[in-house]
DNA sequence: GCCGTTTTCGGCCCGACTGTTTTCAGTCG
């Protein structure tokens, strides 16, 4: 089964929706676009299989001429449409539109006026010129514009969750030192858990508006965005912006769910609101002119006939429908992990001792750990010889016996699959191993049939259990490589093969998207930290968060089962 | 451009802030 025409297709009507937005058009038509992409995006059978039929079922969002538009594809595989726009917006634009301060319609009249095309030429006009009359940008305007350039140039307009969270959790402390905050919580992405965030969003709760927003601008900054009685924004040293919301008590709950979005999932909600004659903003929840109390957000979405959804499934990506079906799943949480089972010690590249990495897994009340060093081919990580790697069977083997009844440990490896799909260690030395990772750690540059193939080769072998970090990213620093995922998800189902997601957060590999694809397929998932020092071991809340946004259960992790359930799941064979 | 058990037309989420406006456009979330 081929996707790959859905995302075409998508892709094709997500960028007539960007070109309509710079043409300033109807909003309510680009929405209708954007919809469509999303819509298309979402589906579990490829789009041209739907549409060849001669009674085609309906698809949300698709109508009458879109329909045409989508049978106009499946004919010619284009879609005319697009090139008529694509003549009056460059697509050179459109990459243009995430600096921030210039938006579409200040960038078409730049197009139309002074024929910028490119990032180069939006330099060139506004570092050149400190007023552009014509175009209605004056001083403040052309400022923001250059600020906005130099940001995105750095490349440092969406930063990691796991630099983030640590940050807004301590700005939450040091808000709530402020004379009359009531309350202070994260919102926005954050609160989502994406793996990256562009702003971070926090909610305070006072009745001393004036004086707590004045005290925001007291925290440690670079510069103020702007300042208002409700509204804070600051930019922080390391140039991320930080909005401060400041509301009543009456209405935190409807503003902590306004503010968490996202922005999709709220219009999903005000529109199930405004069905059942509620209205619902930042401010409350109103049916006619009188305000529903609502404490919480449990509140809420209780009061729109809904059941409570988690933060992490907030993306309009059919939990609301999952909610009116019953079906919404119960995502994994942190206190359902009972152990990690990928950790290095200073065998390989590890800082911790054997001991010290048993004794930090009791002390966070792990029922197991496992421990997987490198194989012999991970030279820069110190893989592990046949020999050192038995060295330390039998070191572990004490260790068992002297931690019993506090911890069960599994020794094992993290093998690397080599460029022919082969593994690291033969078989016969695999089988005296607890747990087996198999990992790609060389070799990034082939193509999508082979990484697939070396991949599909390691899930198959009887003596694997999980595959770590199976597609090599490093969010900012290197893409992924190519692979078939729906072949691979496939296989591991077959083969009782986990994958991970592994938390540290530049990997969260597998990301949300696959890990639903994963499940989806029935394939388990386990999340290991890859820990490599005593600080690691707090990265699993970042697996977590990316299992949520999965829609993964309990009941689809590997590292939720007891013990003995455990053991019988690594013997696969 | 989509949608509909109040509708086949007229809604579609909408408020805050800024800058350049003196009543509004653009951006953002």
């Amino acid at each position: 089964m081929s996707f790959e025409d859905n995302e075409k297709l998508a892709s094709i009507f997500e960028t007539i929706s960007d070109a309509l937005e710079f043409l300033n058009e109807n909003p309510f038509k680009i929405r209708a676009y954007r919809n469509a992409a999303d819509s298309i995006r979402s589906l579990n059978e490829s789009i041209v299989d739907i549409y060849s039929k001669p009674n085609p079922k309906k698809v949300e969002g698709i109508g009458k001429d879109l329909e045409q538009k989508i049978k106009e594809y499946i004919a010619t595989k284009k879609v005319a449409y697009l090139d008529e726009l694509l003549e009056k917006v460059p697509y050179t634009l459109f990459q243009l539109k995430d600096i921030r301060g210039l938006g579409p319609r200040t960038l078409y009249k730049m197009f139309k006026r002074y024929r910028v095309r490119t990032l180069e030429d939006v330099k060139k006009l506004v570092f050149e010129n400190d007023e552009l009359k014509d175009i209605s940008l004056l001083g403040k305007s052309i400022k923001k514009i250059r600020e906005g350039i130099e940001l995105f140039e750095e490349g440092q307009s969406r930063f990691p969750i796991g630099v983030i969270l640590p940050m807004a959790k301590g700005l939450i402390e040091q808000i709530l030192k402020i004379e009359n905050v009531v309350r202070a919580e994260i919102a926005g992405s954050t609160r989502r858990g994406k793996e990256t965030v562009g702003d971070l969003d926090i909610l305070i709760c006072t009745k001393d508006f004036k004086n707590v927003s004045k005290a925001l601008t007291n925290l440690p900054h670079k510069q103020i965005i702007a300042m208002g009685d409700t509204k804070v924004s600051l930019l922080l040293f390391n140039n991320m912006q930080v909005d401060f919301r400041i509301v009543d008590d009456e209405s935190f709950a409807c503003a902590l769910q306004y503010f968490t979005g996202s922005k999709e999932h709220n219009v999903r909600l005000r529109d199930i609101a405004i069905k059942k004659g509620f209205k619902l903003n930042e401010y409350g929840l109103f049916l006619k002119d009188q305000k529903i109390e609502t404490r919480n957000e449990e509140d809420i979405y209780k009061a729109l006939g809904l059941c409570y959804i988690k933060p992490t499934l907030r993306e309009n990506k059919g939990e609301i429908e999952a909610c009116l079906s019953n079906s919404l799943p119960d995502v994994v949480e942190l206190d359902d992990i009972k152990g990690d089972l990928h950790v290095h010690s200073n065998y390989s590249d590890g800082l911790m001792g054997l001991e010290e990495i048993i004794q930090e897994a009791i002390m966070r009340g792990y029922e197991y750990i496992g421990i997987t060093d490198h194989s012999v081919s991970s030279y820069v990580a110190g893989g592990l010889s046949v020999e050192r790697l038995y060295e330390q069977l039998n070191e572990i083997d004490k260790l068992k016996f002297k931690y019993k009844g506090k911890i069960n440990i599994l020794a094992g490896s993290e093998v690397d699959i080599k460029q022919d799909g082969r593994l690291d260690f033969d078989d016969s030395v695999l089988k005296d191993l607890d747990i087996v990772i198999a990992s790609i750690h060389q070799g990034f540059g082939n193509s999508k049939d082979i990484n697939t193939k070396r991949i599909v080769a390691a899930i198959e072998n009887p003596y694997v259990n999980i595959i770590g970090h199976p597609t090599g990213r490093l969010i900012g620093q290197r893409a992924p490589y190519e692979l078939d995922m729906q072949s691979i998800v496939e296989s591991a189902a077959k083969h009782k093969t986990a994958l991970e997601i592994n938390s540290f957060y530049l990997r969260l590999d597998l990301n949300d998207e696959h890990a639903r694809l994963a499940k989806t397929a029935g394939a388990k998932l386990c999340i290991n930290t890859d820990t490599h020092t005593k600080d690691n071991f707090n990265y699993m809340i970042f697996g977590v968060l990316t299992a949520q946004r999965g829609w993964i259960e309990k009941s689809d992790c590997l590292n939720t089962l007891d013990y003995n359930q455990l053991k019988q799941f690594l013997r696969k064979r």
